[in-house]
DNA sequence: CGCGAGCTTGACGTTGTTCAACTAGAGTGG
DNA sequence: CCACTCTAGTTGAACAACGTCAAGCTCGCG
């Protein structure tokens, strides 16, 4: 397979042909199907994952409970919050569908890191973007009741997930209140009377969004 | 006032002699009295600050909550995390008694990091560091009832803020409550309950940890 | 000495979880 | 092709956990 830096832009489009190259012969394409495992919170992060296709849930285990951190889309990569420090996975990453992704050597990483300035500008941008959202989602799922955790949740698929107000949804309802941290009868609850105020139009994993203002309003005072 | 790099190591000792003038030439000394803010949540953050004496809160504001995300202490940078994208604080940081703090230029730092990938590799690894620690915290907020998470703030005081099993408390009931995302009545009752059970000894606000396993055995269990 | 902030306690109401039961569809093996 | 099972979704009722409210208390500071 042909490898161009452009084509996983804007990660790599600054590296040198050489770094490119390093890059190219420390990475492996993987595919997985549904419900399969990327990587286990706690294993060693000796590879991070460059998604290219599909979608994936990123989240932490505890006990019986997995609280959904956020979705990983292409272009995204996995693990850069993993590397230094003790080098494992802070979270457990889960395809939801078909996906595949392209898995390059931390060591590699590290390399690019001190050896191009700009892509460790990007590596620390990209982390801080990370921690500004799961600040965020702390507030949400801390401060705020069920209804306005599962507004913001609809609110997050339609607008960082899907692009779009009206979307077929991947994930389960458990996956759903997973991402809220709150109960699946309490998520199948909520959503029942979303769509029964005319709030959000909910059949099976149909979301369509009538009222984005009482959506954005129960996110802010529900 | 006389500086040298490595008073402030390990963040600076191995920056040139030119790169430390930098720091020097564009840093100020603050003093901040208990309660004064250092710096406020979404404003830019056109400096970072380095911590010399004294201890500070880092806070999320939310409406009339405050979530307090974790206790700053000297040797440590605030506002790392703030580094490009928007470059607005994510957190109010406000000191809790009398405290000094090293302002330095953004900017400054900014170039720090293309110029020197040692000291870009610190500050990944601290940011990295910091996002470990701030997803224990969602662990704790989010997967436990109060009294886990009141062990956990109490595990946290002795080992990563006093560092001992026996301390006086700068904190008021209110500051321990809005470190564990909860009343303060709550906080009251269940530091009570720890009391007469004889697991932490608190007078006031002197605590001495009786039996380290119990607390422990709560934060797990409880 | 009085005032305000922090602290404490009890009673009460709300929120959200748990449990149990039931339904529907998808896959599996006889 | 039909039971069988498993998972996902759903609903209601009972219950536990926690927050809110109201009151009173203490202590340091002006």
């Amino acid at each position: 397979m042909l490898l161009s830096k452009e084509q996983f832009s804007p990660w790599f489009d600054n590296l040198t042909d050489d770094q490119w190259k390093l890059v190219v012969s420390n990475t492996v394409h993987l595919n997985y199907n549904k419900a399969e495992t990327i990587c286990k919170q706690g294993a060693f992060a000796s590879n991070l994952y460059f998604v290219e296709s599909g979608m994936m849930k990123s989240y932490k285990e505890y006990k019986e409970e997995n609280l959904i951190m956020r979705f990983v889309r292409p272009g995204e990569i996995i693990g850069l919050s993993s590397l230094y420090n003790k080098g494992t996975y802070h979270f457990t990453v889960a395809s939801l569908g078909q996906s595949s992704v392209m898995s390059i050597n931390a060591d590699v990483v590290k390399k690019l890191i001190r050896e191009n300035q700009n892509f460790a500008e990007k590596v620390i941008t990209q982390l801080n973007l990370e921690t500004g959202d799961s600040l965020e989602r702390i507030i949400s799922l801390t401060q705020k009741q069920l209804n306005g955790r599962i507004a913001d949740a609809i609110l997050y698929f339609a607008e960082e997930v899907y692009h779009s107000d009206e979307f077929n949804m991947q994930l389960t309802r458990r996956d759903i209140a997973d991402f809220c941290g709150m109960s699946t009868e309490s998520a199948i609850r909520i959503l029942k009377e979303l769509h029964n105020d005319k709030i959000v139009n909910i059949e099976g994993k149909n979301f369509k969004i009538v009222s984005k203002q009482l959506l954005e309003n129960l996110s802010e005072f529900g």
